[in-house]
RNA sequence: GUGGGUGUGGCGAAGUGGUUAACGCAUCGGAUUGUGAUUCCGACAUUCGUGGGUUCAAUCCCCAUCACUCACCCCA
């Protein structure tokens, strides 16, 4: 085959390989993420990738939709490559409503793809991890989310990290009372624009909320001024907000439930590296969040943006079912976690090296099979030369990383012996009876 | 979709309008056919993203195109 028929090796943009470290390090995440999660009592499921589009669409608006993937499938089928766990969990929930018990508590871990341009830490195929609680409405609900997302990031070493906490429905209701009269819809560009607060600043969120129609500018002041002044702690001041609100019956009940969910989480993550803010400026652009709303960002890496976030919907599956189920959930981007570690310069991973055999001469090839696996039952991690000359297999256990090499040829297999090298030290010991190899490796 | 940047071997990177395109890392082979990481020797780009133009001559100049990348938008 001359080079010119030879095709170009080449990733699609934004599709990524995983060579070995990156890999280990992205799996001993998703270990931790489904341990904690298995603590806490998420049950894991799993959906396709693929969907009729028209269970993926028209969801989170045009802008979306645009990014999905979509396509026709050897059936003629209209199908799409699911955009989020979200909506396949919406669908998942309203076909399977009569299996589950509620409410529910589910953890889903899974590549989603989005056609949109890439950028650092955002690719077009990403893995999230999806929590959420499905069928109550409570704060105990509430604070099972951010405690457990707490607690996952906890156990990861992306060092000191904080998690904003909104309230959306307390953020809707300052901005009937403040921002006056707005047009029908409009509240949705005001959020976008409140959100964007610590990114752009007041001045420029003020024009922009000023901008919407039918908003006031005094009351644009206002409410910025409110979102940003903070209380002692760096929270948004609740006082204030209580004041502002006062005799509005639900933001009330809201504002307290509010009080009890941060104290909650805030008593049960203490020692944490993590910290919970209030921040009543956080509000998410999706539409569908009707409670809390978080996002989480790391301090070693602000540029990555947010590598979790989530919030409470009050009616997710209401395309597929008259059944009101409300929720809360959230995911962590793995991938997004995984490109702010790799900039921190904490990929690591704790996988243990195998004990290396080296094969000296083919007449002891069976006998190091044999030895290979012993040690497997036993538990430890082995693996074998496979190349001929035994500097060549030293060489490659030494780039494995191998902490010992135990090497067997014809005279060792006559006495069922072995001779084990320190890899560190470089001192090496021979005839040792095969018989105490695996109590010598635990030693 | 809009704006900026960059394209030289697996990776990093030098280079110049003119005969063989530095170097480093990695890889492979040997020195050393029962012992690695050190050392030494050797191999590894008919070619500088692609197409066209200028020129006696282009990796280097010009045009186009593509790819990648960063930022905006949106979001994990």
């Amino acid at each position: 085959m001359t080079k010119k028929d030879r095709i170009q090796a080449a990733r699609l943009k934004g599709f990524r390989d995983y060579l070995p470290q990156l890999m280990a390090a992205r799996l001993e995440i998703m270990d931790t993420i489904r341990r904690e999660a298995a603590l806490a009592g998420f049950q894991t499921i799993g959906t396709p990738a693929l969907e009729y589009a028209t269970t993926l669409l028209g969801q989170g608006g045009d802008e979306t939709d645009k990014q999905v993937y979509r396509f026709t499938d050897h059936g003629d089928r209209d199908v799409a490559l699911r955009f989020d766990l979200t909506v396949p969990f919406a669908r998942f929930v309203a076909e399977h409503q009569n299996e589950l018990s509620f409410p529910f508590k589910k953890l889903q871990i899974g590549d989603v793809w989005r056609g949109e341009n890439t950028q650092k830490g955002r690719y077009r195929e990403f893995c999230q991890c999806d929590l959420d609680i499905i069928g109550a409405d409570s704060a105990a609900a509430d604070i099972e989310i951010l405690a457990t997302f707490q607690r996952i990031l906890a156990s990861i070493p992306c060092g000191p990290f904080t998690q904003a906490v909104g309230q959306r429905r307390l953020l809707s209701a300052l901005i009937r009372k403040l921002l006056g009269g707005l047009d029908e819809g409009a509240e949705t560009p005001a959020l976008i624009a409140i959100d964007k607060l610590a990114k752009i600043g007041p001045d420029n969120v003020h024009k922009l909320l000023t901008a919407i129609p039918g908003s006031d500018s005094g009351g644009a002041r206002a409410l910025i001024e409110l979102l940003v002044s903070k209380d002692s702690q760096g929270d948004t001041d609740m006082h204030i907000v209580a004041g502002e609100l006062a005799g509005d019956e639900s933001s009330e009940r809201e504002l307290k439930r509010l009080q009890v969910v941060l104290d909650a989480v805030r008593a049960s993550t203490v020692g944490s590296h993590g910290q919970v803010r209030l921040d009543l400026s956080v509000a998410r652009g999706l539409g569908y969040y009707t409670g809390i709303v978080f996002e989480t960002t790391l301090a070693g890496a602000p540029g990555i943006g947010s590598i979790s976030s989530g919030g409470r919907y009050n009616d997710l599956a209401g395309r597929f079912t008259s059944r009101e189920l409300p929720g809360v959930g959230g995911s962590i981007g793995l991938d997004r976690l995984l490109a702010a570690l790799e900039e921190m310069g904490q990929v690591t991973s704790s996988v243990a090296k195998p004990i290396f055999i080296a094969v000296a001469t083919d007449d002891a090839l069976s006998y190091a099979c044999e030895l290979v696996q012993t040690l497997r039952r036993a538990d430890i991690a082995a693996d074998i030369g496979m190349v001929p000359k035994l500097g060549n297999q030293f060489k490659h256990a030494d780039r494995l990383g191998c902490s010992f090499v135990v090497t067997v040829g014809g005279s060792e297999a006559a006495a069922r012996t072995y001779a084990i090298k320190d890899m560190q030290t470089g001192h090496e010991e021979r005839d040792l009876p095969a018989a105490g190899l695996v109590a010598r490796l635990r030693s």
